[in-house]
RNA sequence: GUGAUUGUAGUUCAGUUGGUUAGAACGCCUGAUUGUGGUUCAGGAGGUCGCGGGUUCGAGUCCCGUCUUUCACCCCA
């Protein structure tokens, strides 16, 4: 009786090489976090229920993956809730969830904690999380999040330090073909407002935001569709053809918004950021002002940011904004957070795609113990411990085998060097050392192999 | 959630209009080499053809369902 053993649809095990990989991802993005003054944090896999839903509009909603309740699940509902359908029944058999982004359960932690907590309170959180989502390439139904976000201030420093931790995590990873688009909700709004179509603001951003993908003619056939009208559209035309450097982007923007108090808003809290920028010093050219980005509609209040690989058909590998309400839905307003997320799994699809792994050494064993018989292996246990107590990483072999396979053993898991120990050595305490590269052996103290494997 | 698409050995893939015993490469195991891997040579093991039904004298091949993969939409990291 054996069964074909499977995954549940879109998550994956991650073997010792892609491990490898992601633990070089992580360690570059925590220690620029941590460079930048912050903190680590961990919150659960599951939430309660009300403390996830509505949070991430009606499509977030369908894509979280609720949990049943523990032991008699059905004992609390009734014939009556089955037959009105799964909407009722819902709330009857599962009160838990697993957590779908990092920002929400921050936030809930925040409240929580607000007695507790100096402000501006800067936490990174590093965990996975899960979408009901249809799994496609770069899309996982569980994934990890790096989140940096900062609670308890309005400065524009915090946004100009965002553009700043994304560029200098990109840097080390070697990405050297990627955007940072930058843009501002009140921008959007302000777009809204000019082109006279406040009413249909959501339908606007979410079919502007799709302006490179499907190009202009296209954008603008599903504004029509959406129930825009065409004068709105005419008048959106010259918004969305907005050319040239952030400055010259800056200057039409404001002579198209100077009607919009929203507008003006936006427009100045992005020259801030921007001035932020060069008092840092930063002249980096891979970021973007792009007045089409519209993302994280549901909650984000100021600037939003999207990081796009190019030439990597994956999308966006992070994304951010400022929120002004977040914190409110459970009971703490007037506390302004910004913050912004890594998607790892994303950023190893796209250096995966573009080679980039070269540099990234598979740290493992250094050297293997290969023995002859129960003997010779004994006396291996002590040779074993002389180099772990140097720092060497190292293994015996285990079982009683020809030296054939101990060898390949040593061969498949790359291990660069091999101690073998027979009669001969043990009686002569020079023990055979071998490079597994190039094939030299030669007969060495264990202090002499010691101090050639370290001081290499 | 809507519409497509994929599934054959450990892996990547062949498999003709439905026809006898489903193949290859790589990998794996054994030996050539009883104290030595990566090369070479000889031999060997390994498949409920995703799963369940149906059509047929006969199904890896055709039909239906289901799961999985990939893709577009939606949305997102």
């Amino acid at each position: 009786m054996s069964q074909k053993p499977s995954l549940p649809k879109g998550m994956r095990d991650f073997g010792p090489l892609q491990m490898a990989r992601r633990n070089y991802i992580l360690d570059t993005i925590k220690k620029v976090f941590q460079k930048f003054g912050f903190m680590p944090l961990e919150t659960p896999a599951m939430e309660n229920l009300s403390t996830l839903t509505g949070k991430y509009g009606d499509e977030g909603d369908q894509l979280l993956f609720k949990v049943l309740n523990s032991g008699d699940f059905l004992s609390k509902s009734s014939v009556t809730d089955f037959e009105s359908g799964s909407k009722s029944m819902l709330s009857k058999v599962s009160e838990k969830g697993l957590k779908y982004d990092l920002t929400v359960p921050f936030a809930r932690y925040v409240v929580m904690n607000q007695n507790d907590i100096t402000f501006p309170f800067k936490r990174y959180q590093i965990q996975p999380v899960w979408r009901a989502d249809r799994p496609q390439r770069g899309r996982y139904r569980e994934f990890y999040q790096c989140d940096a976000d900062v609670v308890g201030t309005d400065s524009l420093i915090c946004e100009a330090e965002i553009v700043l931790m994304i560029t200098e995590v990109f840097e080390q990873l070697k990405f050297t073909d990627y955007s940072i688009k930058i843009n501002h909700r009140a921008i959007l709004t302000g777009m809204a407002e000019a082109i006279g179509a406040e009413d249909k603001a959501s339908d606007l951003f979410v079919a502007i935001d799709k302006l490179d993908k499907i190009g202009l003619e296209k954008v603008c056939e599903e504004l029509l569709q959406r129930g825009l009208d065409q004068s709105s559209v005419d008048a959106l035309k010259p918004l969305l053809s907005i050319e040239g450097s952030f400055e010259q982007k800056i200057e039409q923007l404001t002579q198209h918004l100077n009607n919009s108090e929203s507008g003006k808003k936006g427009i100045e809290e992005l020259q801030q950021i921007n001035a932020h920028l060069d008092s840092f010093g930063f002249t980096d050219k891979n970021i973007e002002l792009d007045t089409t980005l519209a993302r994280g509609l549901s909650y984000y209040t100021g600037a939003i940011f999207e990081v796009k690989v190019n030439n990597v058909s994956i999308g966006s590998v992070s994304g951010g904004g400022r929120y002004d309400n977040l914190t409110g839905v459970f009971g703490l307003s007037g506390t302004s957070g910004v913050g912004f997320s890594f998607g790892i799994d994303r950023i190893y699809d796209c250096l995966e795609e573009l080679n980039l792994f070269e540099e990234v050494m598979l740290n493992f064993t250094e050297v293997l113990i290969t023995h002859f018989d129960e003997q010779t292996q004994r006396y291996g246990l002590s040779i074993l411990k002389a180099l772990r107590d140097a720092g060497i990483k190292s293994e015996i072999y285990p079982d009683q085998a020809k030296l054939k396979k101990q060898f390949g053993y040593a061969d498949k898991k790359g291990i660069p060097y091999t101690i073998t120990i027979g009669s001969e050595e043990m009686n002569s305490g020079l023990l055979s050392l071998k490079n597994m590269a190039d094939g030299q052996q030669e007969k060495l103290s264990i202090q002499q192999i010691i101090t050639k494997i370290t001081g290499q």
